[in-house]
DNA sequence: CACAATTCCACAAAAATATGCAAAAATATT
DNA sequence: AATATTTTTGCATATTTTTGTGGAATTGTG
């Protein structure tokens, strides 16, 4: 798609340069009224050529967040109820796991309070999280930081994820499919999921309610594997029978009062 | 003078390089309220970009308090004026290894500008500093992240260094003796700031004037080795001289104007 | 517990944007 | 070349978004 006019074209020029212009000034750089600079601007903005923000014209390219902060941004409350749950679950001086993700995030944050931790995880976030001066100890394998959401994959982290026994692990999922098996979207992450779950003596899944019924591309294992599935409610009544059945606890709500 | 969302880029540019803004300080360099510049804070906050405190906002990295933390206050000053200097020195495209440092740390934060850096660093700082969309490739070594820094030391960390080569490598020091020896505090630092020396085409060491005459438990390596050194004036005749018979660069102030 | 600093909140003012419509310019048609 | 048709532009007005202000509530400090 290109411009569909010469003032067109030398707004963008234009904008290569700066990475910012306010509509008065290229209306009076135009000799054209501001609509008219407005009504060029919203073409070029359909067109994905530019970003429209309230006062003018910005570049692409610049203030752009990762798909993790967005992903941060979704269901926002509930996977913060959910992360308190969990970490209320969760003494101190105890021993456990985290993988990367987004729910996973939140419940380091919620696990700050705790004391004399010992932590494993992939994620550089949640390892800055839990480091503090809080008694913890923390391990990290090492390889590629991604750069979407800090976390590092690949074989010799699952390597080293294998060296340890913990005995929590709390794992996120990218999806629980209609016969309730674990999915993620990368097979990267699904097999560091797996490692994380085969060290550990209870295992927890956190995940949002949204979850259920999508279906990611990498099959992480059978929800029997899980010991708990912390979610938030309401949860149909016939997929909470087949937990029961499968001898998974569900927890929907916090223990505490208040 | 700028719509919101360009003022909130603006704002997190400025949070890259000090870790803590307070917000009348914010209202003053963008003259508007300081209304205003909560509003815009609290948005960032929510897109998890910055985190807010009494006070004004700090960035995410800063989370450590402790010995740190204070090492990071003391000659701030002197360490981001070395900071600048030691990026300008180095190009967007191209490969480097930063140690674990007060300093280094700062320089990653100068670093934060460029573009399609490849960074290998045991800091989890530096990594949390360079990774965001920025193009940049990080690698970090894996192991127990050390509390008061959130670095990673070891014979692993070692052996992961030495994998690769990169055309710079910036090291910090504990401090540098009369016969201008490098010297670290920990035996574990030394060991992983030689791999890095050892891995890079040019060596650049960035050390504030206060570390001449200290001397830390921990043989780095000797001044010979070092192709450029970077500090603040100033430094006393007999020492420039020195360096200069050991064919070592000594950089005090900036090239650029301005 | 009080004092000061900071933050939150609600509302009004200001700035920017969208919309409908008529005039002007450009283009097409005969 | 004259006229019809389409497109572009500008203006007045309505709507939306952003901003500043003055209290009320909260937080940090001694």
């Amino acid at each position: 798609m290109y411009p569909s006019s010469i003032r067109q074209s030398k707004m963008l020029e234009r904008l290569r340069l700066q990475q910012f212009c306010n509509i008065t000034e290229l209306a009076e750089v135009f000799s054209v009224s501001d609509e008219t600079v407005r009504r060029d601007v919203r073409q070029l903005a359909e067109m994905h050529l530019v970003r429209k923000v309230h006062g003018g014209v910005a570049t692409l390219h610049e203030t752009m967040e990762s798909p993790f902060q967005k992903r941060m941004a979704e269901q926002r409350e509930e996977k913060q109820q959910i992360a308190e749950i969990c970490s209320e679950l969760i003494p101190d001086g105890t021993t456990l796991m985290l993988d990367s993700g987004t729910t996973t995030s939140y419940v380091a944050r919620s696990l700050a309070k705790h004391k004399d931790l010992t932590v494993i995880t992939n994620s550089t976030d949640i390892a800055g999280i839990l480091l503090p001066p809080s008694g913890n100890h923390v391990y990290m394998p090492g390889g590629e930081v991604r750069q979407d959401d800090g976390a590092i994959f690949g074989q010799s982290a699952v390597e080293y994820i294998r060296q340890f026994n913990v005995d929590w692990a709390i794992i996120s999922v990218g999806g629980i499919d209609n016969q309730l098996n674990l999915t993620d979207y990368y097979p990267l992450e699904s097999e560091l999921s797996r490692a994380v779950i085969e060290q550990a003596q209870e295992v927890i899944v956190v995940a949002d309610r949204s979850k259920f019924g999508r279906v990611g591309l990498a099959k992480i294992c059978k929800m029997e594997v899980i010991d708990i599935l912390i979610t938030n409610p309401p949860i149909p009544s016939e997929i909470s029978r087949e937990l029961h059945s499968m001898d998974v606890r569900l927890i929907t709500q916090s223990s505490q009062v208040g």
